[in-house]
DNA sequence: GACCAAAGCCAACCTATGTGAATTGTCCGG
DNA sequence: CCGGACAATTCACATAGGTTGGCTTTGGTC
């Protein structure tokens, strides 16, 4: 369990769409890295509502927390084909710090998730329909150039409108209407599972991206 | 810094109301433990819109990652007067896991804040207002309960409704609405810095906290 | 015990977004 | 090439919640 168990080609594991990759209080005592495909975490409200949490792309750890708590807290979907690498708790506690998988890698991927919330709560908080879609798609649109996925200013997006509501919490209809606005004055496009940036600048002002992070002073001051 | 570092006791701080318990981007080499009072972080938009990202309340650590980021993402604010304990990183690594403040609980905070936000992302993303305002109420009761600061059913309340309209993503005026109609159905009173919890079970319900947290199908299914 | 600022409250009006339901487009397997 | 299922689109109408502005209460301070 030294030698074989950190050495061995990790398990490669796919799922179908619509297939889970966990559900909710599962023991799991591995973390899954997506190599392929686009997955989502959710909460579901009894009446049916529902709404996205994380969504997990190529190069992403599917739930690194999985390595602290030992089980999922919420159901993952696949939202296309997926193919992930299994590594075990045990595979990644024996990794040195410097390698692929290793625990720090995969606390720092928990940060990043941490970090990553504040974003996800302050967009739906305090942003209209349209900041919200735009600096979901910057996210994306960032997220897949950091993985090299972006070639010219066209990337792969597997979401439906369906998918879109759920994750900027408000209605498909309205997603609908927001993204012809920003085709029409020639933003992004999205057609068959790609999106086109034509105007990414343009598109992070919409989007709030941070141009400047720095913080003024509270409102109560 | 071996036996003196990890036996002497830990400097206390104090902050005042409105003051900043962290500004972003600051380093910060140690973990705050909150002995008493309110603070809140949060994310400020361009144009002044605020959301607030976390409260911090009597016994939780105030910004667990800083152990493993060493600095401040967002700043943080005192909301009430609060008295603090300071935690340099030093002194948490050298615990045993058993006792306060050792590496395993501020870790076991980090995973907590982690669930935490995946409830408030589904509260601000797919919750109606009155629903939002309840569950919050909820949470705060409980979080309360559990650090035994709830005396028959009423507990400190500090937040004004600037605060709440910050927190579940409305307007203020908005915010008044909601409570008055609690009031006047008798759930709950919120007045003069107290809240006065009459029908928990009922709060419970209009604020869907799980009573069954099984998930069911997604509606992709 | 008067004063001031902050917090709470209220009403009138307005708009962003939701809802329901029907129509069209697209893709995939047989 | 056809049928079915899902996805996108449209439209008419409904409503939750936002905004503005003014008034009142509260609580802390000198």
């Amino acid at each position: 369990m030294t030698q074989d168990m950190t050495r061995a080609p990790s398990q490669v594991c796919t799922y179908r769409r619509h297939e889970f990759l966990a559900r909710a209080d599962e023991r799991k005592d591995y973390v899954l890295r997506i190599e392929e495909g686009w997955a989502a975490q959710y909460r579901l409200l009894p009446d049916g509502r529902r709404q996205i949490i994380t969504l997990f792309l190529p190069g992403d750890y599917c739930e690194p927390q999985w390595l602290l708590q030992g089980r999922a807290t919420l159901p993952i979907v696949a939202l296309t084909r997926v193919r992930a690498r299994m590594l075990p708790h045990s595979r990644i506690q024996a990794r040195a710090p410097h390698e692929e998988d290793s625990m720090i890698r995969v606390l720092d991927a928990i940060l990043a998730l941490l970090r990553n919330r504040e974003k996800w709560i302050s967009n739906l908080g305090r942003m209209t329909a349209t900041e919200r879609l735009c600096n979901l798609l910057c996210e994306l649109h960032s997220r897949l150039a950091a993985r090299n996925r972006v070639l010219q200013d066209r990337c792969a997006m597997p979401l439906t409108q369906y998918d879109f509501a759920d994750i900027v919490g408000i209605s498909p209809v309205h997603v609908n209407r927001v993204l012809q606005t920003l085709r029409g004055e020639g933003l992004v496009d999205l057609k068959g599972r790609w999106m086109q940036v034509r105007d990414l600048v343009a598109l992070k002002r919409l989007g709030e991206v941070p141009l400047d992070p720095e913080p003024r002073v509270p409102r109560a001051a």
